[in-house]
DNA sequence: CCATATGTTAAAAG
DNA sequence: ACTTTTAACATATG
């Protein structure tokens, strides 16, 4: 996934470009990217509605819906997640993709997929009065779609959590650090790639046990976890930190020059400098 | 056919 | 009971 700057560039998508357009039509009809709502459900709740509101905390994000003609009470939000590969592409009246919000780069990113052409990745659409769409493009096929979702058990955003809080929050327990920066309800935002690169950062081995970092390290951590995320959220994307281009057999980390070395933690690939990341 | 993939989570294990 | 790890999910791509 779409991590947490990619999620910050659809969430700017949808704000700029796909709020107060009355909403004509919905197609829910994917029942496991909506589960566990039935087909119609969501579309029912939503047409005659607005988009008012995109928010977003870690990669989770929700809409605020307007009321209707006949009642001014605001709807249901709209929760939206992207899963591991989901992009939020949105239309004008005439036709033509909106542009400049949403990213572009990474695995899934990448041009080529033409999603004019592949409408069998379309999981989610609003159709909006004017003619225009917002739609969950997604190949995968894991992010999903759902109204009023619980966010209640993330933690902090990535982007935001203060220095006291991340070192209060990820300083305890036995689990390496890496499984805790993975972790949604410790702190919300990172994925497989930022984690990587924010430890890289912060020269610490994604194996250390949460619980034997001193406070200067877990300091640095959060420092470098600020750093690469708002980097990300600027340069377009996870993809573009300083060490992901070397996360691959052979390769030599890009500041001393050791071989990178692989290895599972926290249930994903991690690659890290052996030399220096201790 | 096999392995891997930027995520989440239920189930199993400790 | 709480924490940690693993497996499964659905699907594309090399």
């Amino acid at each position: 996934m779409p991590e947490l700057p990619e999620v910050e560039s659809a969430r700017a998508t949808i704000e700029a470009a796909a709020l107060d357009r009355p909403i004509a039509a919905v197609d829910d009809t994917d029942t496991y990217e909506c589960r566990p709502h039935a087909p119609g459900e969501i579309a029912a709740a939503l047409v005659g509605r607005s988009l008012t509101a995109a928010h977003r905390q870690g990669k989770s994000m929700w809409c605020d819906t307007s009321g209707t003609d006949g009642d001014s009470t605001p709807g249901p939000t709209l929760g939206i997640h992207l899963g591991m590969s989901g992009r939020i592409l949105v239309t004008g009246p005439d036709g033509a993709l909106t542009q400049g919000g949403d990213w572009t780069g990474g695995r899934y990113g990448r041009g080529g997929d033409e999603p004019d052409r592949k409408a069998v990745w379309d999981r989610f659409t609003l159709t909006f009065a004017d003619g225009g769409t917002l739609r969950l493009f997604d190949k995968r096929r894991l992010g999903r779609v759902r109204l009023d979702p619980d966010v209640s058990r993330l933690g902090p955003d990535a982007e935001e959590v203060g220095v006291d809080e991340l070192v209060e929050r990820l300083g305890r327990g036995s689990a390496p650090v890496k499984a805790k920066l993975l972790d949604q309800s410790v702190v919300a935002g990172v994925g497989n790639l930022l984690a990587d690169e924010t430890l890289w950062q912060a020269r610490l081995s994604p194996r250390r046990p949460a619980d034997q970092l001193s406070r200067d390290e877990l300091v640095r951590l959060h420092d470098a976890l600020h750093d690469a995320t708002k980097d990300a959220i600027r340069q377009g994307g996870v993809h573009t930190g300083e060490v992901i281009e070397f996360r691959h057999a052979g390769a030599h980390c890009p500041r001393c020059g050791a071989q990178m070395v692989r290895a599972t933690v926290g249930g994903r690939t991690t690659w890290w400098c052996p030399q220096e990341q201790v």
